[in-house]
DNA sequence: TCCCAGACAGACAGGTCTGTCTGCCCTTTG
DNA sequence: CAAAGGGCAGACAGACCTGTCTGTCTGGGA
């Protein structure tokens, strides 16, 4: 068994683990008895739960906010408008998955307060995220780029608690008030 | 030193302690020595660290959601249009106190599950709260009150959950959307 | 064949948590 | 005045947490 499957398999587990049930919910014994990994090659890899927590959150923000919502969205439109709109369309499905857990970056900074490090980390990622909207944003030639991502970002962040509370039409609703928001942020002629 | 005044005493510095850091990082220990109150005193009046929760939740209910914003936009407005939106003015004033502690009702919710008793209850304080806003909505005479009502909450909790990362003006942004959101909902002649 | 790095298993330390229970003191009431 | 009830202080049980450390086993290269 390679050194670096045990490291892969402790991350693939925590991922499973983290996103689902948040981080203090999730100890290191139960953590490495899933992952079938010894105690001491844990802290091999990890010099604490903490550590194995950043690589978890550099994995979220690959898997999902990548791979799953701003890559499938720009698969969804054929325009960079369609593919900000297509973002609720990926959350609309993302939202009806079984294993819908909600968006680790708010959790994480929720659960652990912006001050902690890892809250910190968390708040960076979110960042990241409007990152992308407003790169599509500014392919649209919208104004204010800056200013709409973080206004869209606070539909895509409302509309995630809302279907956590159960409401799965929330993606629609907020799809509904970002048609909107793309009218308000075209160049004034 | 009467019966009452403990069990106040205990609920109220369990607001304090709750509201600012959650649940989970709060033990009981450190809760009555805050109180000073004994433990014993403590487990009279609560059966559990979850029943004084559900009492924190409560109060939180009274204190923040009807004083502080529903009554307070209420000031704010003379007709029900105005003080809808004079939610996001409450919200800013909000935002920029010292002791911000977000939405106890979404930190709970997003600490303990949506399937834990503390998580449900969360989500019908939630509902409390749209209640209020369709009230508001009904009065002001837009239609679809029960829609619009799901629709303006993705924008108080997003701006929420963006106040914790650090926006300070994400009431305004939330207002501008709105706005919006009201012409939209506007009865059609 | 031998060696050794790294994996696994698990005991252990030191601290935390919730919840129970024993004392002691004060105040109120009969 | 005495009894009783409630408050305070804190020990304690039992479970859990993170992180350290001691062993044992296995597989690949010299």
């Amino acid at each position: 068994m390679s050194p670096a499957a045990a490291r892969q398999r402790i991350v693939d587990t925590a991922y499973q683990l983290f996103a689902r049930r948040g981080i203090r919910d999730v100890g290191v014994n139960e953590l490495i008895s899933s992952a079938g990994v010894a105690k001491a090659t844990f802290y091999r890899h990890f010099a604490s739960k903490d550590e194995l927590v950043l690589a978890f959150l550099e994995q979220r923000d690959r898997v999902w906010t990548v791979d799953l919502i701003v890559a499938d969205a720009r698969r969804r439109g054929s325009t960079p408008t369609e593919q900000l709109l297509a973002i609720f369309d990926a959350f609309g499905d993302w939202f009806r998955r079984d294993d819908f857990e909600a968006c680790s970056f708010i959790n994480i900074l929720l659960e652990m307060g912006a001050t902690h490090p890892l809250g910190r980390a968390s708040i960076d990622y979110l960042a990241k995220i409007r990152g992308h909207v407003k790169q599509l944003a500014e392919e649209a030639g919208l104004r204010d780029a800056e200013d709409f991502s973080r206004s869209w970002h606070i539909l895509m962040k409302g509309s995630i608690i809302s279907a956590t509370e159960g409401d799965l039409d929330a993606s629609k609703r907020a799809q509904r008030m970002a048609r909107m928001l793309i009218e308000d942020f075209r160049p004034q002629p």
